[in-house]
DNA sequence: GCAAAAACGTACGCTACCGTACATTTCGGC
DNA sequence: GCCGAAATGTACGGTAGCGTACGTTTTTGC
């Protein structure tokens, strides 16, 4: 809401789709941050001192089961913010948020948030709501990741990825996104292949370029799009619409 | 080698870890139901109308992923309630709920509950976390359903469900436990099956009994003890304890 | 008491993915 | 312009669980 030369993509859709007031009470709270890629925004069990709004960077949530055993559970773009827990009074981040891709967020102090959370009711009841989408999410990867076959779960990842990213070419290398899907780094190459060779992606060297969204999406599976048909319903109605000033 | 009469655990645990004025206040907005075993309590898409806190039943909360897709992502019994969404105003259930444990339960209308949540500071705290309980429980599950194997998951499910149960006897069926884990009901026949070579377990016909906690505990992956610890560490401190009248 | 259904046992070919290993290509640093 | 590291390609035996099908046993309903 401030950012003066931003390249693209500045805002934040949560605080975007509060009303005036409590929107610059938020936002007056914040400051801005870079993102650096591939770091890790904050480990697991370790406190969550600051609590961030992507505006043009991306974050992963991942569980991390066991030693070699990880598995991403959710993404947070400029849809979303980082240290939803907080809202639980809960300052321990349980995932590991890991910087997918890099960028500039808002972001303020756990406490900060918590406090303006207790204060602004039109706040409070996004972070609600975001809260409920991003618990639907994780129920809705845990079925993914079951059953659903590498192709399409690659497919989904990429198109949710494309996202947030906001453009077409994004830095992305197979053995990070066997990573995310917690599968061997031989078998993304083997999907990510074959997806290439229907000519829906173009990869190289860690750059990736998606070529054709909508066959992606037919490749995908159908979470997807309930995913993001989840968000729209609890926080893309016009009562938290982006369109009003 | 247990009660045999009335083996009722008649306690809940959210409530009972309230300090008193709000326990009666909260005891005093509920009623008592009997949950019916293997029926659904609220379908996916449903208005949740009524809270649950089991007091000796428990409910699976499945995620219905596609048509035939189906995977439990957790459980509740008197360690929990049923319907906490409502705490982030959302009346909606994203999850089947379905009675797995029939038995005694306290209820009380979504709207009483979220009025009580807002009146009643302790309260709110109690339900704050265990919603942060669940949310951990739902990732950790995710990965569990990904990497672990089919007589390790099976294991956890059953030592999940006797801490449940409150007793070592209790009824399933494999096709049942198999529409939890979302595998085929042979698979979990030869898991089963080998637990029971080992002395773990016994069943017949619906009704299986757990011989060897400790011997369980071994078979299964740690997705248990983690998901206990995580439980006792947010819900289980002195602060929270039943032991005070 | 008998048919029908429920619960469990088992078998067999199949496939997606695993673990591992090694080769190849490209890029950045010097 | 060379070299090491990063990124990708590929191969191959192994296996857990799948889909399906068909038995067998026990319980239930009438």
């Amino acid at each position: 809401m401030v950012k003066t030369q931003p390249p693209f993509q500045s805002v934040n859709y949560l605080l975007a789709s509060l009303p005036r007031p409590d929107r610059e009470l938020v936002g007056r709270a914040c400051d801005h941050a870079e993102l650096p890629f591939g770091e890790p925004l904050c480990h697991p069990g370790e406190p969550i001192r600051l609590v961030y709004f992507p505006t043009d960077s991306y974050i992963s949530l991942i569980t991390p089961s066991g030693a070699s055993e990880s598995l991403e559970v959710g993404m947070v773009g400029n849809e979303g913010l980082f240290g939803i827990t907080v809202l639980l009074g809960v300052k321990t981040s349980a995932l590991l948020g890991l910087i997918q891709g890099g960028g500039p967020a808002l972001r303020m102090t756990a406490n900060r948030f918590k406090l303006l959370a207790d204060e602004s009711k039109p706040f409070r009841r996004v972070l609600n709501r975001y809260l409920y989408v991003l618990t639907s999410g994780l129920a809705q990867t845990a079925a993914c990741s079951r059953f659903h076959l590498l192709d399409a779960r690659t497919a989904r990842w990429l198109l949710m990825t494309q996202d947030r990213a906001h453009k077409d070419t994004f830095r992305l290398t197979h053995e990070f996104l066997a990573y995310m899907l917690g599968v061997r780094r031989a078998g993304v190459t083997e999907a990510a292949g074959r997806l290439q060779a229907q000519g829906l992606i173009r990869y190289s060297r860690g750059v990736l370029t998606v070529l054709d969204r909508a066959g992606l999406e037919a490749v995908s599976c159908l979470c997807y799009g309930a995913l993001k048909s989840t968000y729209q319903d609890y926080l893309g109605t016009p009562r938290n619409n982006v369109s009003r000033t």
